[in-house]
DNA sequence: AAGTGGTCTAGACCACATT
DNA sequence: ATGTGGTCTAGACCACTTC
């Protein structure tokens, strides 16, 4: 059986929802799983790394499996406003985003196809971390139009928003267009920047911005903490 | 070296991307990559699986790993419109649906708060296996309000198409309120319905859907292969 | 028969926490 | 010292494909 495994992750699973298990509560030892379902090592192991993967536990090296705490995940609203740290507010959650890397280049293809931009064009990219409180939540490559945002590396330090940039600074009504979400694993940078193993599963969302709903001015690709947060899309 | 193999997954994930494989073409065996990368045979496997769990190649047993086909994948619309079979057809895709189970049964808690039900109200719940083509797309449960479709279970044998059904025979303008998409693992059921791994990523999409927008009719969850599909949100 | 991928095992060794 | 989780190894065996 490859599967076997997945009987006792399920069985848990059914437990925390149900409550059974209440949150920081202690999981059975690798030892008592193979006792209790009279399975080896391994399959215990595999069990438990996919209750870690899957955000309903975290594992601490020498004292054992907890259940997680957060049982209601972050909702962010995917509409057509885009403020990251002003959507978390409303989850009653400090967020703050710290600028990893930002460069000015030309643009690509792809870039150039979605933005409306010629050869001739130059886009910033900056890529972002966002976190709620202590926790990484997304990881943000987002590429901006430099025709629009002229001279962006003088606003970015200190960063706080990029948000707060685009509508302080440049004066820029920022809307969401369009985003494509998408179930994918993370690479192995995105993963450690995010803090989990590179079996938990992430949200990819692709989305474009502009300006007054007409202007093209930023294309973002966020990889996004499968266990923490999940979108909301509200039609009205 | 927890993080072997997700070096050599990744330089694939680059070569796929970058056409240096082409569709349907032969990677190197676990044996040769032993060789080209200099690690073991459970580093060679890993990072085949990963591959394989996130769709970029499959693997036939005793012939080798091949790149998957899709490199496109299907976008679906998740637009307030909510026909499953007719967006698919826009790609150009012959969809179908499959009922694999139903039930009648009295609403819980979750439904009746959702559906605004009382304690005397009673659902019918839904199993649907969704197709393009061959390939399995997508898990779903459905709720539906019994006083909406009544004698639902008369019209389900042939089954084609929910919204057929909604439409056509019970007249309902259905509608989708509201979206919330999450990425996750599958559980061991999903995972075999759906033909794939149980280290694959899938979308999950719960919706909430009225009739003309303002009587609440149906409580669905998709779990959506995540290498197959994504979903589309645009605002106009 | 030889090569491929798929599965499973038993054990070693490490790092950390508790007593 | 003992128990916990974390990592790695070498090998066996199977199933399938190709020659």
């Amino acid at each position: 059986m490859e599967t076997e495994h997945l009987v006792i992750a399920d069985y848990f699973i059914q437990a925390i929802e149900q409550a059974v298990y209440q949150e920081g509560e202690r999981l059975p030892s690798e030892s008592e799983l193979r006792e209790q379902f009279g399975v080896k090592r391994s399959v215990a192991r595999r069990a438990v790394a996919r209750l870690c993967d899957s955000g309903w536990i975290t594992t601490i090296q020498g004292k054992g499996s907890f259940v997680a705490a957060r049982s209601t995940p972050l909702t962010y609203a995917l509409s057509s406003k885009t403020a990251f740290t002003e959507e978390m507010m409303k989850n009653g959650v400090i967020a703050h985003a710290e600028l990893l890397h930002w460069e000015k280049r030309t643009a690509n293809q792809h870039e150039r196809r979605l933005l409306h931009l010629d050869h001739a064009d130059w886009v910033y990219q900056l890529e972002i971390r966002r976190r709620a409180g202590r926790l990484p939540l997304s990881m943000t490559t987002t590429c901006l139009v430099e025709r629009i945002v002229p001279d962006l590396e003088l606003h970015l330090d200190p960063f706080v928003s990029l948000y707060r940039i685009l509508s302080g600074i440049y004066r820029l009504q920022p809307q969401r267009l369009s985003s494509v979400v998408r179930a994918s694993l993370p690479n192995a940078d995105d993963a450690a920047q995010l803090e989990i193993s590179a079996q938990s599963p992430i949200l990819q969302v692709e989305s474009l911005v502009s300006h007054r709903g007409i202007v093209p001015i930023e294309y973002s690709r966020s990889r996004i903490r499968g266990d923490l947060q999940e979108s909301c899309v509200s039609f009205s």
